[in-house]
DNA sequence: CTATTTTTGTGAGATATATCACAAACTGTA
DNA sequence: TACAGTTTGTGATATATCTCACAAAAATAG
């Protein structure tokens, strides 16, 4: 663990970018950046949420456990803050994070983080539009995971990841076929072969987790009709 | 469309219990408090969303048109906000809120809400609260909507039903059956042949929409393990 | 009270996707 | 380089649930 100096920081949020100098500094004092590899947990499910989490560098998967599996429930880039939900909505975290990638993040003292809320409107609004935004999401997705099929939900995968995440159309899947499936709601044996069948069509090229999106048009079709 | 006493009103949110006499009066002079009948709509998808709503007393559900059909995402109960997501979060609503019940409705400038959280830090808090509480519960329920089979999904509906909603063993659907098969993303024949199942075996008593949960514990059963 | 519309009930057949059971191909590491 | 563990590929079979089609019942309107 480093104190990690905020105001500094390269890497600030929205949030934090509305804070004053003095500020920051107090933000400085309550918050310890670690790093972490592939795998290992950033908040988990049923412990107590002592602090706010913010993911500086890297990729994270959000999971909870449902009433006959584990599920991930969404991938989260950073940068961004994580679980703020589960932070501030109930003092044990209902669902759980675990970085994909090596990763930064910077844990912040709950009480520090609640302290700026109320000091500075700006910086609570902010972190409001997050949780706003954040909702939105997760209701779009789940619309779209009870109502589009596989090939649809797949194409979905693929296009968020070389769009939002990688920003590339070559990129290494950070999680196995499996995940995948758990992700979307579907069997690991079917993504395989949905791979495969968008492979022999042309619209993608896979050699292990490489892939490259070769026909992000089509692509885009079957999202939109699949 | 009358002007709302808010500063008398005896149905506050827990946000403006925060506020101080001023504020409320100030709150007053920005909302306008709407009586609305089953089936009219509160919020629409696509529109600009100018004011936040505050679901004073009745039932409205959340939907939104998904990639093939509108979809209800869940009920709403008063007394609480509706669409602050959509309203803070993006310019033009992203779903849309529909009463289901005769209800009052108060909508409330956007930009006085605005100055009201800059102004108040508690006030602010507790909506940020409530924001935290339904995304979580958006998780869940997205989870269990993937997971869980037909029978699970109707033995929760029934459950939430009698219980956070009607907050009684007997009470009035207040849909049909083919919207809570879309809530819970099964055909409505589907949802038919359940009722019909849990009528034989005992556990529900049906009457046209009227409904009694005669077991419980038999339906919890099913919640958790069908 | 009748007519029209909406809602519900129910069988038979269709279908997308899961599950099972292996084999093959990687991947990391001793 | 080989070996153990993990990940992926693929056929065959199983199944929950949808769709279609129509009848019955309820609700609403005139």
């Amino acid at each position: 663990m480093i104190k990690n100096e905020c105001l500094l920081c390269s890497i600030k949020s929205k949030a934090a970018l509305k804070l004053a100098d003095d500020e920051l500094e107090k933000l400085s004092l309550n918050c310890a950046l670690v790093k972490l590899n592939k795998g290992e947990s950033v908040v988990k499910q049923g412990t107590l949420s002592t602090n706010v989490v913010y993911l500086r560098k890297g990729l994270a998967m959000v999971h909870m456990t449902g009433p006959y599996h584990e599920q991930i429930v969404r991938f989260a880039k950073a940068p961004t803050y994580l679980a703020l939900p589960t932070t501030f909505g109930d003092k044990v975290n209902l669902y759980s994070v675990t970085v994909i990638e090596p990763s930064e993040v910077c844990y912040i003292d709950i009480s520090a983080f609640r302290f700026l809320l109320s000091s500075n409107s700006d910086f609570s609004y902010e972190v409001m539009l997050e949780l706003c935004r954040n909702e939105l999401d997760a209701f779009t997705r789940c619309v779209n995971r009870t109502q589009k099929q596989m090939r649809g939900k797949i194409a979905d995968v693929l296009l968020e990841m070389s769009g939002k995440i990688y920003n590339s159309n070559t990129f290494t899947l950070p999680v196995n076929q499996g995940e995948i499936g758990n992700l979307i709601d579907a069997s690991r044996e079917s993504v395989s072969r949905i791979f495969n069948e968008f492979e022999k069509d042309g619209i993608i090229s896979l050699s292990g987790k490489k892939i490259e999106i070769k026909n992000k048009s089509t692509l885009s079709l079957i999202s939109a009709n699949g």
